[in-house]
DNA sequence: GCGACAG
DNA sequence: ATCTTGTCGC
């Protein structure tokens, strides 16, 4: 059975993921590699994916991830793909990664196999990329894996290397004008780790973007701003969005009962469904048979596609 | 016992 | 992440 993705790992684990991260944070390239990150309209960036995954309330293991690609700089939706998955470990702060990143390698990859030519040039990913207890967040770990040029867009600062959100830091919040401003988020080395980001004129709440893969941090505070409709930034917004309408329009289908509930309310047999999940195509489901428990699942996958191998 | 805590 | 209604403002 999976396992229960509400306890806390062994320390063995988080020692076995944190060697995971010091060995694929060596791959990580923060500066720009492509021609369009330097100019000064995005001249040739015509696609950006978004990445996200809800949860089943409550559940802790049932989630819906999405990836979407939206046009630039018109920011519609181009391609969505999202589906059902069984999260096999549980959230622990710094590890974001392993709980979520198989799945948006996975979706990547199906993307990639189906609709090439929609691959998106860039992802914003939900969380933070060097800005990280390790400089290696969720945003870093799917670049690598994917080798596709990866921002990180968080909502909450992640107090790591100094960095506080106390009152100094909110003061500085203040201090930001129009959408645009920011200010930087400078690790206890010396480094810029971040930037806090005013998405757009009347937001409180700034963003805290970080470099991911293939990007410097200019060009990926200068994109999520030219995303945002809205606070969130659209590929982000768009992604979460639809895994949340994914996950209240699965609810409550046939072939995906509660887990406790079979026992009490269907004592009876009925035609094995299992764990499967219904895609509205009649393809077939999720299985997420990576055999395991909590373990290096999320750096298992090394290649996506053509151009994108890690090794 | 108390504070921290990306999603 | 999710639990949750109304409310103030453009």
């Amino acid at each position: 059975m999976a396992l229960e993705a509400t306890v806390r790992p062994p320390e063995e684990t988080l020692s076995l993921w944190k060697r995971e991260q010091a060995r694929l944070k060596t791959r990580v390239v923060d500066r720009d590699t492509e021609a369009w990150q330097r100019d000064p309209d995005f001249s040739g960036l015509q696609r950006i994916g978004g990445v996200d995954v809800s949860f089943v309330k409550g559940n802790s293991v049932r989630a819906c991830a999405s990836l979407v690609v939206l046009s630039y700089p018109e920011l519609e939706v181009v391609y969505e793909e999202s589906r059902m998955v069984s999260l096999t470990a549980p959230y622990v702060s710094g590890f974001l990664a392993f709980r979520e990143v198989p799945f948006l390698v996975e979706a990547v990859q199906r993307l990639q196999e189906m609709e090439p030519g929609l691959m998106p040039q860039v992802l914003l990913v939900d969380g933070n990329g060097v800005l990280h207890h390790q400089g290696f967040g969720v945003a870093c770990h799917l670049g690598v894996l994917t080798d596709l040029p990866c921002i990180g867009v968080a909502k909450k600062l992640l107090q790591v290397d100094g960095l506080e959100n106390n009152a100094l830091h909110r003061e500085k919040i203040q201090l930001l004008q129009a959408g645009g401003d920011t200010f930087p988020l400078m690790g206890g080395s010396g480094t810029i780790l971040g930037m806090a980001l005013k998405s757009h004129d009347r937001s409180a709440k700034p963003l805290y973007v970080s470099v991911g893969h293939k990007m410097s941090l200019e060009a990926a505070v200068r994109l999520t701003r030219h995303c945002c409709r809205f606070r969130i930034p659209e590929p982000v917004r768009q992604a979460d969005i639809r895994s949340r309408e994914y996950i209240r329009r699965t609810l409550g289908l046939p072939g995906t009962p509660v887990p406790g509930s079979q026992k009490l309310h269907r004592p009876r047999a009925c035609p094995k469904e299992g764990s499967r999940e219904f895609t509205g195509e009649g393809r077939p489901s999720e299985d997420n048979s990576q055999g395991s428990r909590m373990d290096l699942k999320a750096s298992q996958p090394e290649t996506v596609g053509p151009g994108l191998a890690v090794k």
